[in-house]
DNA sequence: AACACTCTTGCAAATGTTTTCATTAATTCT
DNA sequence: AGAATTAATGAAAACATTTGCAAGAGTGTT
């Protein structure tokens, strides 16, 4: 019993190749009877038609490839969610990689996307290796960039500005009336995200005048655990900030761990601010206050844009759109201690 | 300025097209300094093999599908980024789909997969339709199902044993002595997981004697969200449970969220346990006691499995491969208020 | 020096589709 | 009714590779 092929189901509907591939692609190009006749066969046979022999004759591959950081943890988890249901309502297969937040096996993982012939291929932030954009420049693949927006970016993208982000989670602890602020960052090498936020938010907290002291800035990778072990120790003893700044809601909420074992009260002695706005930022108790980046609109936006360039292969692709972000004051934020007045 | 093929690349290095593919697949074969030359065309050229064409040629896709009901959540993160990690560094690239628990999605996705002749499937659980059971057969795909175990398992499975799983956490409670327990699940239609959990810890409390009042008793989707709206609305009013068997830890910091809300004291008041073991569990305050699933060791395993079983493609694959649970006891139980002599 | 090997390499067939072009059948128009 | 369209199908080339087979070039043996 050998596994039908394309001719095995054309004798079967005694027809001939070319017409169930019609059927396949073009089903209003052959008359309703023979496409009956085919599809009994097709479904009699048990047939699956091979995407390989279709993607090599120059058609569709029909796949897309994305290319994450991590799926490990909640930060991509709604954008890959929302761009894999998108692309996939059209008819494309998601190809999945992930590289750890090292450039390097970016390059790798890329050129293995290649070999599969994706249609499209997109990316996580605008960081990326030359070798990288050479390869994907040389081989006329669409590419995206996802979750990052700038305006001047040398590929299209879709996400939101970093630097706005940070500047927004400042401005809050800023006029809240911090002055003691510590901040929990990534490495921000090979990440332009932390890094732009980052920035943003020290020129905030330069320009009102507040000196960032260097005991409350600290390094940690995204996980909660790390997060919380870190901020353990910068919020033991009392010399501590009375605002917390952290590159996203994952930070933020080892952060709020952190202080509830601690017995610190927030946001009465501790204000605590992230960045994303993930499941579970609203509920958790107190509540975190963050910069929302709307991760199932970019989601969605970036898999219909994909899809669109997919479809006009001549002409090139650039799209640069910028999804709003928002303040989300809730309750892991409030005036700093020493400004309230009794 | 063409694609370059094959043909392009041997012109290149003065070899035939069958030399160039031979460097690709088998190295050893070709003498070191046409191996040397060829590679330098490569190089030079920028070629990228077409895996399309080779999967047609009866060879390997390098390709496995993964099917999962979600990743838009933290539950199944850690299985996929830890499977994908194993599988990708055998060479193999991901084909994720995500069907949100619907299992005549699910078909249609596997079919999808199989277009695209993924060299095996990995699929979460045992609960599949007819239909897919009978397409995966008919393809002589290797297909493993992961996350569950069962011992009469009608395909290999690597996972745990949700059974024990739900008496773990249900004999924990019983042992601390609460007698008023309330369950938050999914709906168990289509999940095997959360249909295995909930039975086996049914019987368990009928074991012990403790009558489950139906009004204790909530069917919620897996989202902290609605997890934490369902169980303010269960522990508001003094006639509460003392303690919350959750489905998985998802709903368990939901529920945990809504008891702090309504400050109830954890666990003084009231008992949590959930079962997964997620990332953050440990860290939240109360610390979550939880049934711990190895997730990444699943993923590895399942990863070695498949990959394993791709190798042998006449051998017919059978494993079955249980993961240790372990109930992981922390903050968020204690012993029933009741049971607590002054 | 002839023989039997072993290494390398090229030729050509095969893989499962799609698509262009041509052919035949059916329909419409005058 | 005959011509001119239009619709439906088939034949065959093309797509980019892999691999079995065969041949040529060295190498060691007698």
């Amino acid at each position: 019993m050998i596994k039908p092929d394309i001719v095995f189901v054309a004798k079967l509907a005694g027809v001939s190749p070319a017409t169930v591939s019609r059927v396949m692609n073009h089903p209003d190009l052959v008359h309703p009877a023979t496409r009956k006749r085919v599809e009994l066969a097709v479904e009699k046979s048990g047939y699956i038609r091979n995407r390989a022999a279709q993607a090599m004759h120059g058609k569709r591959s029909a796949t897309i490839g994305l290319v994450v950081p991590t799926v490990a943890n909640t930060i991509f988890a709604e954008v890959v969610q929302a761009f894999n249901d998108t692309v996939s309502a059209q008819g494309f297969t998601l190809l999945l990689a992930s590289h750890g937040y090292d450039l390097e096996v970016e390059y790798r993982l890329v050129r293995k996307l290649l070999e599969h012939r994706v249609d499209a291929l997109a990316v996580v932030g605008l960081d990326h290796s030359p070798g990288t954009f050479r390869l994907i420049a040389e081989q006329r693949v669409p590419l995206l960039a996802i979750w990052n927006y700038l305006a001047d970016s040398p590929l299209p993208c879709i996400g939101v500005d970093n630097r706005e982000a940070g500047r927004l989670a400042a401005e809050h602890l800023v006029a809240l009336g911090h002055r003691r602020i510590g901040m929990v960052f990534p490495a921000t090498f090979d990440n332009d995200r932390a890094r732009d936020r980052k920035t943003a938010a020290t020129a905030v907290f330069r320009a009102a005048g507040i000196e960032l002291q260097d005991r409350w800035q600290v390094e940690v990778p995204y996980s909660i655990a790390q997060a919380k072990a870190a901020c353990l120790e910068l919020l033991a003893g009392e010399d501590r900030p009375s605002a917390l700044l952290c590159a996203n809601d994952v930070i933020a909420q080892g952060a709020i761990y952190a202080a509830a074992r601690l017995g610190i009260a927030i946001p009465a002695s501790l204000s605590v601010i992230g960045i994303g706005d993930f499941a579970g930022s609203a509920q958790m108790e107190p509540a975190l206050t963050t910069v929302r980046i709307p991760a199932q609109q970019i989601g969605i936006s970036a898999g219909q844009a994909i899809v669109e360039a997919i479809g006009r292969p001549d002409a090139d692709f650039m799209i640069r759109s910028r999804v709003e972000l928002e303040l989300i004051m809730r309750t892991s934020t409030g005036i700093a201690a020493e400004m309230v007045r009794p």
